[in-house]
DNA sequence: GACTGGCACTCTGACGGCCAGAGTGCCAGC
DNA sequence: GCTGGCACTCTGGCCGTCAGAGTGCCAGTC
């Protein structure tokens, strides 16, 4: 009776050494796939990692996982392989993520720094990114919608035609030009580019419309057209989303893998030169994530059914502006992708806020 | 004796004749190959072309091109192939380059029309180039060493940091932020940006360093640091070759013909993604010529001796300013290839000069 | 009840032999 | 110089075979 009584909470324990057993089990499975892209058995198992069992218990452990949809096995006889759940498992039990070494910090930090202005710095981390992941890599640029206005200018290019400036605080520089009918009155452009400026300095993107929408009424009717001009044209800028621009980089990456995909790289690199679908790939995770993971069939995006994707956010002065990140097999390395999305995002936003 | 006399003449046309017949299966071949993408035989060749003899004399012909080194056979028993001199030879005959339908014209003018700045002519320019001829696309952004400056702007951002903006004839416009550690004095400001302005406006890129290098002389020493610390920029944007732009589209398309090359994505992806190679690839051909074609390895960077380039200047107001092409496998079709872009190519020069 | 060794089973991938098909080169005849 | 005919050769597809790897299951042990 008493042993009956004592015995619960040891059955207890070893339900949960076997669940733990089990998810080592799915952990070694998942890195040993990651390094050999190859089916791993149950002896392969025990030699390279110490599970103080037999082979025939990982078959038994195996089966169950399988069971449970984490893994699977392509054929009868070859060992299994993770499934996109496995993934998701691997990826949720690694609670911290793996600080880089001193020397890629460094060299994160070196690369970064010779920067000379915002395009550079989106060039260079995609680069970078896409180098020390041996993965695709996907920068996206500071956000207008999340930007400020910094300041605006009117600058005559000749008679008929002016060029509208947008100065935005993350480094970004919009241009645009309007033509005009009438020639352009100087007086009257610095009388504008005064009031403009009074109206949207400093002041969020997503702001931008109402305050200047009742602009025109306050000019003589005469210049009005081309303060509409002028107007329309800012509205263009400011609501356009198609300026969102992303750039990448480490195409030639997607050929290395092409081993183990073969049949699946022209609809990934179709999918990649879409910037829409880009977008709505670092845009899809709420800024309130920090760094996000999503595994095949998790990701929306048709043709990328079979590509994970790393992202994480960057901010300006502790707000997320955008975002960037990798986009490799379901097979790939997350660890490492994990750690240098995060440190390369980490390094980005420093050097925007040192500006 | 007569007989004799006469003969020779006869001869020579003969000669002649069997000259054009051999030119005639050459470019049979070429056209076959390039439209099947499979070796081709002698009796394929009298079947699908008018050639007026059997078999066998095309086996002779076929022979001979072998043995000037137009073709070869890919084993014993196969068809054969053009060899680079073959396709050489083949685009040399092309004479005159096939004028584009009416429709494609017209969706070429359509789809141009609608850019809104020159990034916009350039992103759509590339893409237009990738949809019309299945191939990677390059355009190069008009160059700075062939431009004049327009007009140049200082821009204080705060007390520390100015933007300097060169704003280029070509409708490019360069921006570099200067740090100073004196506040800016805003009457030197307008001072310095009219001098400059004097100095530079509307003279070609080139001349910019020797116009510019004594200014720093005219002012009180006081106000040399900020002076000198913007020549120093200006001297940096102007010479800067890095800041020659390319843009690439279209890479999906090499995916496509992996069935014929199975080994070389990688390399080629790697090459394009390298600015500088493209640079390469489109200031390699003088400014003289206008429609250039560079065929498998007369092509000088590593990594693409098995594709084929095409590529064309464009034009502002008559002066070529850049180069656009496409990047295919040596076997593409270089017909649709040269007339697309030499078509592309004058709209653009078109749309640059109308602006 | 969990673990283990053993065994039969199955599937893949590599290897080799075989054969049809395609294309050539050569030769004798027109 | 062109042609038809013929022998030759090479590739690619199609088995059949076989070793290797890995599994599932079962009976036995702690």
């Amino acid at each position: 009776m008493l042993r009956q009584i004592a015995s619960k909470p040891v059955e207890y324990v070893e339900a949960q050494m076997l669940e733990e057993r089990r998810l080592a089990v799915l952990q070694a499975i998942v890195s040993d796939y990651v390094a050999t892209h190859e089916a791993v058995g149950s002896k392969a198992l025990v030699d390279r990692h110490q599970l103080g069992v037999s082979p025939a218990t990982i078959r038994n452990d195996m089966a169950a996982l399988e069971e449970e949809g984490y893994i699977t096995a392509p054929h009868t006889s070859a060992g299994r392989i993770p499934t996109d759940l496995g993934y998701r498992m691997f990826v949720d039990q690694i609670s911290q993520v793996k600080p880089l070494s001193a020397a890629e910090r460094k060299g994160i930090d070196r690369f970064l720094s010779d920067a000379v202005d915002l395009d550079d710095i989106m060039t260079r981390t995609v680069r970078l990114l896409a180098q020390l992941t041996k993965q695709v890599a996907v920068v996206q640029y500071p956000s207008l919608s999340r930007s400020q206005v910094r300041r605006i200018e009117l600058i005559p290019l000749n008679e008929h035609r002016l060029m509208i400036m947008l100065i935005v605080d993350s480094g970004r520089v919009e241009q645009r030009i309007v033509e005009c009918s009438v020639p352009i009155d100087e007086v009257l452009l610095a009388d504008l580019r005064a009031r403009l400026s009074v109206a949207i300095s400093d002041q969020p993107f997503s702001s931008v419309p109402q305050r200047i929408e009742d602009l025109e009424q306050s000019f003589n009717t005469e210049n009005r057209p081309l303060v509409r001009a002028v107007i329309v044209e800012i509205l263009e800028t400011v609501t356009a989303k198609l300026d969102e621009r992303v750039v990448l980089g480490g195409a030639s990456n997607l050929a290395r893998y092409n081993e183990d995909f073969p049949m699946t790289i022209q609809p990934v690199l179709e999918a990649l030169e879409e910037q829409v679908v880009l977008l709505r790939l670092l845009g899809e995770v709420g800024t309130e994530t920090k760094l996000s993971v999503r595994i095949g069939h998790e990701n929306q995006v048709e043709g990328l059914n079979s590509t994970s994707i790393v992202t994480s956010h960057y901010a300006k002065e502790s707000t997320p502006v955008a975002s960037l990140g990798v986009i490799g097999p379901t097979n790939m390395d997350y660890v490492n992708s994990m750690s240098t999305v995060q440190a390369v995002a980490q390094y980005v936003s420093r050097f925007l806020s040192d500006e």
